[in-house]
RNA sequence: GGGGUUAUAGCUCAGCUGGUUAGAGCGCUACGUUGACAUCGUAGAGGUCGUUGGUUCGAUUCCAACUAAUCCCACCA
């Protein structure tokens, strides 16, 4: 076996291997199992655009890992994915390869450009999932569903007649946010602001008969063209006299009254605002209070409309250049004054978008929150970490009415008809074929629903409902949902709402949140920047494994990490390191070499040690498994693996495995196999691939190891004892190679080592010599009972359960030796003055507990034995 | 304006319910190819755990204030 492995860990080839057998053996796949309890997941979908990116590593990654440490605790495991939940991202995608290819949307009409976007979907979803599975997703893509299939549109409808029939799905004429890039309206989460750099114009307004004029500041002046009004504070003594009066727009000529609203600030510019009810959310308030007209005076792309009068045609930031410009030749510019203010942007595309008022359709979320809200605070619905849900009750308690509309092409169809003839509206899950009223043609509402509507029913429309399936009720409510905190609005919290609306339940138990992967300086990953890493090119260069553990480890839930090819490439050698170390115990097994039991064999202290070490091993870091902190179990394992399995056990091991004591050998060869199968399970969930090739490669395996049994705690705790005496020896070697290197001795020049000890200790290292003469580089050792008859220029170490003398004499200047000496006694009485300052404090010994101040007593005790051998050798040297 | 997060070694970050000699990776220094591994080994240097108070026998850890970064939400034209 070993002869056949390369000398060093060579990624690719393996990762390959495993993916493809994985896929083809079917592993992935899950079904109901009554006598297994369920454990699911719901992930977000492959994305339209074919790219697979950081997010989606990371995503992947973590969802992974719990599923496949769930599954080897022996849960149904279920990967529950959506569709493509960018919609809009991915109309505008079609929309722009439709352009290049030299059509308009329009021209193919809705048919076929649906058809055509399902080309795309087609084929990029299958690029997305091939590309996942070389990250070492184990999703069950088989069973994928989309939300636009036939079945989960059926759950989008069906939810929205229930609601509409409720009254909590109406239809009307609202302010809302217009992207006039995606030509559609968008949800207020959908909106993102950014700070412009711009101008605060101040304009004035005359008298028609310029007997009297007021001046206003705007920062857009293009949506003069629909002022209605201008508002004053009602207890502003400067205006009082003009309101009810009129005033003409400048460069417009159109006239319009001054009305009194306490919404204007008096304190703010010039105290006196315009107010354009079509194109300001807080001014079309004014316009209901005031019964101002509404006036839409932009076009669905963002140019002036025809009430634009002489500006119709233009271009929305053209008109306003164009408006400026015409301001001031005709005198009404009063002033310009620089000023930096939030615009509001389409989160997809980035354009700035328009308040519009338009006719949509909405959601009333005031009541649909209270249950949801409800949920997370009873504690039915965990977040991880706690914190986020702060930031849900924030958003939830101050939610206002979710616009639904969507004016696209590419997403579920709004189950609403009106009548051709009398105008009524018709709501309902099959579509009619005339009006119930008056008999007249019917025609379907145009619009289809956002994204996030029908993505909020994932956890059960993917499920099969409306229909009672066997699915459904085997894994609703699904257990972990993993994403990142910037859609925790977007989806976490409408799939709650939509889980306690629906169906009466919660969606899940635990939203396990992550943070954002962002470039080494610390900057979001982003297309503009040209900053980001593509994950598939840090797979060909390290290899999945390497991603994912770097990925997993040093950061903490919920907090953002950056991204490091060093970090990558430590990962790399660790991969290397498992390999050889794996290379190592096959090598030293010999053909047809069978395992036994471990626990029926001669076990040795190193043995014990290693197998007690494991076991605590595997204690922690399932636990962190539990609660979620997969970053400290994987350091934990690492730590294991790479100091006390390959560092210390198997250089102890050579001892015996190249010695003539065939029963030692085979134990030593027994415990080798099994802390390393052990070690692989432990660290399977974090790498899967280099783990399932290693542990193929050992005598006595499973068909794969993502289906083998998680360690668990056993019997091996009982070795706490025999581990501590061990790790007496540890502390020797590591005393005599610090003084090898202190000293400047070569690891060449072998030593020979007498060890003091009393006779508790002298048999611990009486069986444990050869390793100890092997890691400290001695020709011969041993133990005595006294210091009697040592040459005093033998350089003396002090451990705390041995003392060793080492004749270097010829080697060694004494000055030297009594600096090492004094600055070891310096160093000890350090040690010991902390630890009588707490022990001489009465408030200490009487307050704190008895463990705490038993360990404090021992540590002294330990310090002053090993204080007393120093001041002798001190006064030996003289 | 409201809410959150972060501040620990040169860099990037861990540190779970208060008691550790405060850790890791990378980097740095010295030595080293000893029969798994130079994608390695051994040893080492480097931190008054942002500042100031408080609670406590004891605070990097809990509380408060402050300072500095950063994010989210709401936004006055």
């Amino acid at each position: 076996m070993a002869s056949q492995m390369e000398k060093n860990y060579n990624p690719a080839s393996v990762e390959t291997l495993w993916y493809e057998r994985w896929e083809k053996n079917g592993y992935f796949h899950s079904k109901p199992n009554p006598d297994k309890q369920p454990y699911t997941i719901v992930i977000p979908p492959p994305n339209i655009t074919g790219k697979l990116h950081m997010g989606h590593a990371l995503d992947n990654t973590l969802q992974d890992t719990l599923i496949r440490y769930k599954r080897m605790c022996g849960y149904e495991t279920l990967w529950l994915p959506g569709t493509d939940h960018a919609s809009i991202a991915t109309e505008v995608k079609i929309v722009e390869q439709l352009a290049k290819e030299g059509i308009l949307k329009t021209d193919i009409g809705r048919e076929a450009f649906l058809e055509r976007a399902w080309q795309w979907r087609e084929q990029y979803g299958k690029t997305i999932v091939k590309q996942l599975r070389k990250l070492g997703s184990s999703c069950d893509w088989e069973r994928e569903r989309f939300t636009m299939d036939e079945g989960c549109n059926r759950a989008v409808t069906k939810v929205f007649v229930n609601l509409y029939n409720k009254g909590l799905i109406y239809r009307g004429d609202r302010i809302i946010n217009w992207c006039p890039a995606c030509k559609t309206a968008l949800s207020d989460a959908e909106v993102e602001y950014e700070e412009q750099k711009s101008f605060l114009w101040h304009i004035r307004y005359d008298a028609p008969d310029k007997s009297y004029s007021i001046t206003v500041a705007t920062t857009r002046p293009e949506t003069m063209l629909g002022d209605t009004a201008i508002a004053v504070h009602p207890d502003d003594e400067r205006y009082k006299s003009l309101i009810g009066k009129t005033v003409v727009i400048p460069a417009v000529d159109r006239e319009i009254p001054i009305v009194a609203d306490s919404y204007c600030e008096m304190e703010f510019g010039t105290g006196a605002v315009k107010i354009t009810p079509g194109h300001d959310p807080n001014d079309f308030e004014v316009g209901i209070r005031c019964n101002l007209p509404v006036m839409n005076v932009f076009t669905a792309d963002g140019h002036i409309n025809e009430l634009g009068g002489r500006y119709c045609g233009m271009d929305r930031f053209e008109c306003r250049k164009a408006i400026v410009d015409d301001l001031e030749r005709i005198g009404a510019l009063v002033r310009t004054e620089p000023y930096a203010h939030n615009v509001g942007t389409c989160y997809r595309c980035h354009t700035t978008i328009e308040s519009i008022v338009s006719k949509q359709w909405f959601v009333s979320m005031k009541p649909l929150s209270v249950p949801a809200i409800d949920a997370v605070r009873s504690g039915d619905i965990k977040f991880v970490p706690e914190r986020f849900d702060k930031t849900y009750f924030n958003w939830m308690e101050n939610i206002r009415d979710w616009c639904i509309s969507r004016q696209l092409w590419w997403g579920h169809r709004i189950p609403a008809w009106y009548c051709d003839s009398c105008g009524e509206t018709i709501v309902q899950e099959k579509a009619p074929q005339c009006c119930p009223k008056c008999g007249g043609s019917v025609h379907q509402d145009e619009d289809v629903l956002d994204t996030w509507f029908s993505s909020g029913m994932w956890p059960f429309s993917t499920l099969g409902y409306p229909d009672e399936t066997e699915e459904l009720k085997y894994y609703y409510p699904t257990s972990t949902l993993v994403t990142g905190y910037d859609i925790i609005f977007f989806w976490v919290a409408r799939m709650i709402v939509f889980g306690e609306e629906v169906m009466h339940q919660k969606p899940f138990d635990t939203v396990f949140v992550h943070g954002i992967v962002r470039d080494s300086l610390g900057r979001k990953m982003s297309k503009s920047l040209g900053n980001g890493i593509d994950p598939l090119e840090v797979i060909d260069k390290y290899g999945a494994d390497s991603l994912r553990f770097s990925l997993l480890t040093g950061n903490s839930a919920g907090n953002d990490m950056r991204f490091y090819w060093e970090k990558v490439e430590s990962a790399r050698n660790f991969c290397n390191k498992i390999y050889n170390a794996a290379r190592f115990v096959l090598m030293n097994l010999g053909d047809g070499w069978q395992p036994k039991e471990v626990n029926s064999l001669p076990l040795d202290l190193s043995d014990k040690w290693i197998l007690y070490r494991l076991n605590d091993i595997v204690g922690q870091a399932t636990q962190n498994m539990e609660n979620f902190e997969l970053g400290l179990a994987v350091q934990k394992v690492y730590d294991f693996i790479w100091t006390e399995f390959c560092d210390w056990y198997i250089e102890m091991s050579k001892q015996r495995l190249y010695g003539d004591d065939m029963q030692a050998k085979e134990t030593a060869q027994n415990v080798l196999v099994y802390v390393l199968r052990r070690s692989m399970q432990l660290l399977h969930p974090f790498m899967p691939f280099i783990t399932e090739e290693l542990y193929q490669r050992l005598p006595e395996h499973e068909e794969t190891i993502m289906l083998s049994e998680w360690p668990k705690e056993d019997e091996s705790g009982k070795y706490a004892e025999e581990s501590t005496k061990l790790e007496a020896g540890m502390e020797i070697v590591r005393s005599v190679r610090n003084l090898r290197a202190e000293m400047q001795v070569p690891v060449s020049q072998k030593i020979s080592m007498k060890i003091v000890a009393n006779s508790a200790n002298a048999a611990t290292f009486e069986s444990i010599l050869p390793f100890l003469c092997r890691l400290a580089g001695a020709a011969d050792a041993k133990v005595c009972a006294s210091a009697e008859g040592f040459d005093k220029n033998d350089v003396h170490l002090v451990c705390s359960a041995a003392e060793v003398y080492i004749p270097l004499a010829s080697l060694v200047d004494i000055e030297k030796e009594k600096e090492r000496v004094n600055k070891e006694i310096e160093r000890l009485n350090g040690e010991i003055a902390r630890y009588n300052g707490k022990l001489n404090n009465p408030n200490f010994v009487s307050k704190a507990p008895e463990n705490v101040v038993a360990e404090e007593r021992r540590k002294l005790s330990v310090a002053e034995g090993m204080m007393e051998k120093l001041l002798k050798r001190k006064e030996q040297l003289g």
